[in-house]
DNA sequence: ACTCATTTGTGTACGACATACACAGATAAG
DNA sequence: CTTATCTGTGTATGTCGTACACAAATGAGT
């Protein structure tokens, strides 16, 4: 976004070099030579100032200026502990991401320990809502980051499954938590700016609303007026008959039949 | 991020008055009254300005300015089509999601065609990679979003779902869809910056990499290290014994899962 | 203790960007 | 023909990321 070098390709440093360099600055903890003032606060320090800039008002309000402000300094003292706004953003992101719970009881079956990872993460993404709003796709991945993708995989330590099938196990399951939690941390985002969740789902129904007697969508419209007698606009997908699930009941739906495919999966590998 | 209001809520309008004006904007076509001189280009033009620049250049690359001048405009000029960016961004991206491919043959299982709709919905996302550069999580819903949504609806017409086991259903896939398209997203953006498949490759395995050998990663570090012995950094997840499976392999790995997950609990449904 | 290379924080400056505002020419309704 | 209204322009403002040069602080080597 901001210190983006430019169009086309071919400056002094690839995209592929600078790739390398901000996972450097996420891993290699530079040791200070002892020879000038020592700096008055600790990276860790601006890292948190920026994420409680952005946890407060969003990522727009992570700005250079503000976190500097915050600590007490100038603007561009801040360079001297990252070089760019992107590099703190790498830092803030994983810092952000923190650690998965650890395990309290004894170990459970797989299925409930990768379903408690999934609530976890998905809790994790709505409690930080602006997460979701990077504009970095390929943020290079930190110790934290590692750290979730560790806790998954040791839900399956004991499923026999190849280290392949449980990589891309863990892509399904990633995958399926930071897809489907849009709308939830759409939600927390909303109102964490001070939208009631009731002018929120209205906002986001009112769009579903307008399919209603469009040719274009005969089966959405008819789904949307079938279900509950007339569109109410209070709920984030339209009320539904009977009582309607809440946004956690249907991520913990579309879970379930997640988790039902991994079952068969490894059922299949005990009877081929 | 660029004309948010400001930190607290509380201006002369309120967040959720913003989203409703947002999507107006994309539905509600207002009428020419006939009085001045006729625009020069139509809206579709601006929208089709700020694609191109987008599709060449990323996110980065939409600005006023530059929309502006590819149309021989001044920048303020824009200001008559768009009441700002954030509009011009919502309608730029409905119009570049754009309608998911009609059914060419005759109509498949709810498998098959469940399956054809997410590998084109796969297929969008990567062809437009900027679209997951979106810093903005709670885009109003245009037509063009609901065609997807609508063509997903009608893959599950014949299954006997009711309403809202098929919004389940949609968000389950949906979210599995593009939750699990961010690595490859993130090669098709590489690869726009010139970025060659192998450099890629190589950055993300790297910071895999980093947790071989360390303790905070017993089981990622043994996965990383037993699969084809030593890890190649040639693979965007580490090169697997055999053959490993390629980015898109994995995904439908995954949305097979996924699909026999659906699967049970249709069968649920006839054998109660 | 003295020296000086090195590092920290500061001040200033610049260029990109979104956008407010006022204006000039064009246009069609009356 | 008049005039309200709409289009595109020119100019200005505030925010933001960041380059650059400098002064004060500090400690390694003498």
């Amino acid at each position: 976004m901001a210190g983006r070098t430019g169009p086309q390709a071919g400056k002094s440093e690839s995209e592929a070099e600078d790739l390398r360099k901000r996972s450097g600055l996420l891993w290699d903890a530079q040791q200070r030579p002892g020879r000038g003032p020592k700096p008055t606060v600790r990276r860790e320090d601006v890292v948190q100032a920026a994420i409680s800039l952005a946890d407060r008002d969003g990522l727009a309000a992570l700005t250079m200026q503000a976190v500097a402000e915050r600590l007490g300094f100038t603007t561009m003292a801040l360079y001297r502990y990252f070089p760019n706004k992107e590099a703190l953003i790498d830092a803030s992101v994983d810092a952000a991401m923190g650690t998965p719970p650890e395990r309290s009881g004894p170990r459970e079956s797989w299925r409930v320990e990768v379903k408690l990872w999934a609530f976890a993460k998905r809790a994790m993404l709505c409690s930080r809502p602006w997460l979701a709003e990077l504009p970095f796709v390929a943020a290079p991945h930190g110790p934290n980051w590692l750290s979730w993708h560790e806790a998954f995989l040791q839900t399956l330590a004991d499923t026999g499954l190849s280290p392949e099938d449980m990589m891309d196990m863990l892509s399904v399951v990633h995958g399926y938590v930071s897809g489907s939690s849009d709308t939830a941390i759409s939600l927390a985002r909303a109102m964490s700016r001070g939208i009631t969740p009731e002018q929120w789902a209205q906002a986001v129904g009112a769009d579903l609303c307008r399919a209603i007697n469009d040719p274009r969508y005969p089966m959405l419209s008819a789904i949307l007026q079938s279900s509950s007698g007339g569109i109410t606009e209070s709920s984030p997908l339209p009320a539904r008959g009977g009582r309607p699930r809440t946004m956690e009941e249907s991520f913990d739906f579309g879970l379930e039949r997640v988790l039902d495919g991994i079952q068969r999966y490894l059922d299949s590998l005990k009877t081929p």
